[in-house]
RNA sequence: GGGCUCUUAGCUCAGUUGGCUAGAGCGCUUCCUUGACGUGGAAGAGGUCAGAGGUUCAAGUCCUCUAGAGCCCACCA
């Protein structure tokens, strides 16, 4: 052992670092989109710089670093593009929180030094979450990293925008928004979660109705009551009623609208309508004309409108309303145990509040798109490519969640009121009589005309998603041509080499809980700029959740487990492999330390086996020269071979755990516990040295910094990297000898079975005439634990019933009695598998409808369990006759 | 209200188009210093695949229903 390069025990941390240094050094992550090979590609989801990666990343790092590792392992031309996001209202978020602790806000700094202070804090965000990403083993091209705010990148989401508001596909409207008066913005239907509270419920008294509400502070203004048209008991009230009613402040003169949106089961079956605060009655309004009048500000306080209870909190004004309301005599009842939704901002859980404002929505019903000769909505072409197969979703199960989740789509509210992100591209400037006029356009406006003010630049941003759905071909567009403004953007694709060998992506990888925000995006914007799909598979993942399998979260600071503690302790290798172990796509798994040490182990394991191989090889590393002699050669190169051929074809399609299932076992069973050990009686040496080859170009996607540690550590690659080299055929081998080394196994494993369960240490194996035994008795007497294996006439003793080959175990008879309950149940179990198989076969139906291999096979699974019984009834009445020796 | 997923060994989970005696990791029992690995090796114990019905020559796998757990979407004043 003395003079061995790899040391006794592997340390990941002594190595990762470095060997991620060799790698981007070596260039092997950088794609080159001239190469003649196929090209491969996957856009990393950008994630969001707002402090550290999480283990969900480092779950998604491994799967997508698996497959672009593979893909170079094919010969494929592989770009894996980094990049992160800006991630404007999350970030935003922090840095209000910031300030509010700090005893200071946004408005008091003012625009440009908030955004100084964000671009600090992200810029230390992105360097501690690129080298986690380098912790990770992520192969990604560092040469092409690109971040949502890039100029680049921000020239295609103006022009994307342009193009838009040019097809009629961006509008500016008053509409009903979620705003959230916290952050003084408006967020998304997406962004919104509910969450049950307990409330109250009043009814009050509205002229000859009665109304219920949870929310008394929103009817100041209310002048409609609405109910269904076929309601009875309202019959006598006719749409466009009016009538008299005392009301909060006094009398109000209230109209009759009849609307089907109106539930007759729910309460007294009529509603007063709140237009500005509500979704359902802002439509309900809109159906009818009415008017609609704001209640609550911006901030969530009450308007003028509210009387004496103007500039007071919701929650402040609303008891005080209530008792107005009561002292008037207009309360009729109080119900206490309301269970209903609250509305919040998903980031920062603000509460919102409703209200209309002036913003900018992309309209996704209008026709006006060409897509494979028929003109679409943005919506269509969202259904016509996954319903036609352009993007495959996987698993299939999300294809339905993502149709219902279209048919149910909304216009898609952009803008927001916070100042970090993409500013919208547009202007506005008005005269000295106050005509507006509106500038839309990738570049500010120049002319000044007399008579009319400087232009001013909209003071809102884009949702983030806007950005992030130009994602995977923004970051392909050359960033040396998007600074020449004379290219149009469909120049700036047509011209870009990387656009043109990368898109569609491969792959786009990423969680189900995104699917809407982004993934649904990408396809919306993608198909729409550019006329392709953004990817052609979609594989999503599911959740890391704590051990106890509930979410990880904030709140338990506990559950929460940081990738960056786990790598120096277990290897990133580990990490990686306990994530992919036993998951299926689109399922979340729990956070599991066992299935971390367990891959620990798997490690050493390999790790060991290189140490092993290294020893016995020596200098010797001619693997070119290796060939299989012994049976035990032959079936491991067949098992080599097919463990290669399934890996490959899992990986893939995306079947990753069983991938590694597959690699696990053959280099833990097949080859340490079998091959290396049946070696042992007579290495042969060049194939050891070709089997650790082939085995680390296996397991490199998986446990990358392992495989390329050993690879270097034993130089045998001529200063080449691991991560460089291709897949190779397996050699090839005899696969009658390879099934002899299963015969082989079958004897020895009932040889330690019998010696076992006997306690009968140090015994003889005889075997009569039979090549099988005689050229592999050592092997049979070391795996065994045999005293020795020799060869007899006749054989006394224990006969094995396992196996055609007439071999005994020299065991004495008293021993062996104790053997013979055992030998009874093995005679009424293979009876019984006998007895299946006859009743399969006596079954007409069976074999007439069967496929014939399956009946074949049935047939000599019979034939061989009655070979098998044979030899268990002739051992049984040996047993019964014999009572001094056997 | 609509939809999805899960229920398989003590625990955590695999099981691709239906086809040998249903698997893994961890845990458990017994034995073993065997030329790398005790972070190891060998031999075991442990499951009526949630329940009921159906389709089929054949069901953990497909269909229907029931029970329990989790999630998504919509949202009623």
């Amino acid at each position: 052992m003395d003079g061995m390069k790899l040391p006794k025990a592997y340390e990941p941390e002594q190595y990762e670092h470095d060997i991620y240094a060799l790698w981007e050094k070596s260039g092997v992550f950088t794609a080159d989109p001239h190469s003649r090979k196929e090209h491969f590609s996957i856009s990393m989801p950008p994630p969001n710089e707002t402090g550290t990666l999480s283990i969900g990343h480092a779950l998604f790092l491994t799967l997508q670093d698996i497959m672009v590792r593979h893909a170079r392992q094919k010969g494929k031309d592989a770009l894996w593009l980094p990049g992160t996001d800006h991630a404007a209202l999350a970030v935003n978020a922090i840095i209000e929180n910031q300030l509010a602790e700090e005893g200071t806000n946004k408005h008091e700094i003012g625009r440009e030094a908030f955004l100084e202070r964000t671009r600090n804090f992200v810029g230390d965000s992105r360097e501690t979450m690129l080298g986690q990403m380098r912790a990770m083993g992520a192969s990604a091209d560092w040469t092409r990293l690109r971040y949502t705010l890039d100029n680049a990148l921000n020239r295609c989401v103006n022009e994307t925008f342009v193009k838009m508001y040019n097809d009629g596909l961006i509008y500016r409207g008053h509409r009903i928004v979620n705003w959230d008066p916290n952050l003084e913005t408006n967020v998304s239907d997406d962004e919104v979660i509910y969450q049950e509270e307990q409330g109250r419920f009043y009814t009050f008294k509205y002229g000859p109705f009665q109304i219920g509400t949870a929310r008394p502070e929103t009817k100041f203004g209310d002048k409609y009551v609405v109910m269904h048209p076929d309601d009875a008991r309202y019959a006598q009230y006719k749409h466009g009623d009016t009538f008299e009613a005392e009301w909060i402040n006094g009398p109000v003169t209230a109209t009759v609208i009849k609307d089907e949106a109106v539930d007759p089961k729910f309460g007294t079956g009529v509603m007063t309508i709140t237009p500005w605060h509500d979704h359902t009655d802002f439509e309900i309004a809109e159906r009818h004309g009415l008017d609609k009048e704001q209640i609550i500000d911006f901030h969530g306080k009450l308007l003028p409108v509210a009387g004496e209870f103007a500039g007071m909190p919701i929650a402040e004004a609303r008891p005080k309303i209530v008792e107005k309301l009561a002292s008037k005599g207009l309360l009729v009842k109080t119900e206490g145990n309301y269970r209903h939704n609250i509305a919040l901002n998903e980031r920062g859980k603000g509460m919102i509040e409703p209200q209309i404002r002036l913003q900018w929505f992309v309209d996704v019903n209008k026709p006006v798109i060409d897509w494979k000769g028929k003109r679409c909505s943005l919506k269509e072409v969202m259904q016509s490519v996954v319903r036609d197969g352009d993007i495959r979703i996987i698993p299939g199960r999300f294809e339905k969640v993502y149709f219902h989740w279209i048919n149910n789509l909304r216009d898609w509210c952009i803008s927001r009121q916070i100042w970090w992100g993409h500013r919208i591209p547009v202007w506005y400037r008005t005269d000295t009589d106050g005509k507006e006029e509106t500038y839309v356009g990738d570049q500010p406006p120049t002319d000044e005309s007399e008579g009319w003010h400087e232009w001013e630049q909209d003071p809102d941003t884009l949702d983030t998603w806007f950005s992030s759905a130009l994602w995977t071909w923004s970051t392909l567009i050359d960033p040396g041509l998007a600074q020449d403004y004379s290219l149009s953007l469909n120049d700036l694709l047509e011209k870009s080499p990387d656009f043109q060998a990368y898109h569609p992506t491969s792959v786009m990888e990423t969680g189900w809980d995104i699917l809407f925000f982004w993934v649904a995006r990408m396809i919306l914007a993608t198909t729409y700029v550019t006329g392709q799909v953004p990817f052609k598979d979609v594989y999503l993942h599911g959740l890391v959740r704590a051990e106890d399998g509930k979410k990880m979260s904030k709140s338990r600071p506990e559950s929460i487990i940081n990738p960056l503690d786990v790598i120096p302790k277990y290897g990133a290798d580990a990490l990686r492999m306990a994530l992919i172990m036993g998951v299926t796509p689109g399922n979340d798994q729990s956070w599991g330390w066992d299935k971390i040490e367990a891959n620990r182990h798997f490690c050493n394991k390999l790790w060991n086996i290189a140490r092993y191989i290294e020893d016995i090889t020596g200098d010797k590393t001619d693997r070119e020269g290796a060939s299989p002699t012994a049976a035990a050669d032959n079936w491991i190169l067949s098992k080599l071979q097919r463990a290669q051929k399934k890996i490959s074809g899992d990986l893939d399609n995306y079947r990753f755990s069983e991938a590694y299932d597959t690699l696990y076992h053959f280099i833990w069973d097949d080859l340490a516990d079998w091959y290396i050990e049946a070696s042992k009686t007579e290495p042969n040496r060049q194939l050891l040295a070709y089997l650790l080859e082939a085995v680390l170009l296996l397991t490199h996607p998986f446990a990358p910094f392992l495989t390329e540690t050993i690879w270097q550590t034993l130089s045998w690659g001529n200063d080449s990297v691991l991560a460089g080299r291709e897949l190779r055929d397996t050699l090839g081998s005899d696969s009658r000898r390879a099934v002899e080394f299963d015969e082989l196994q079958t004897i020895i494993k009932e040889v330690r079975y019998i010696i076992k369960a006997l306690q009968a240490y140090g015994v003889t194996l005889y075997y009569t005439d039979a090549a099988l035994l005689s050229n592999n008795a050592e092997v049979v007497k070391r795996l065994g634990r045999l005293k020795a294996v020799t060869r007899v006439r006749d054989g006394t003793g224990l006969y094995l019933t396992n196996t055609r080959y007439s071999c005994w175990l020299d065991i004495d008879s008293d021993t062996a009695q104790a053997y013979a309950k055992e030998l009874a149940g093995k005679h009424s179990a293979q009876q019984s598998v006998i007895d299946r198989l006859e009743a399969r076969l006596a079954n007409e139906d069976y074999v007439k409808n069967a496929p014939g291999d399956i009946v074949d096979q049935t047939r000599k699974q019979l034939h061989e369990a009655k070979e098998l019984l044979g030899g268990i009834e002739q051992e049984r009445k040996r047993f019964s006759g014999l009572s001094g020796r056997v």
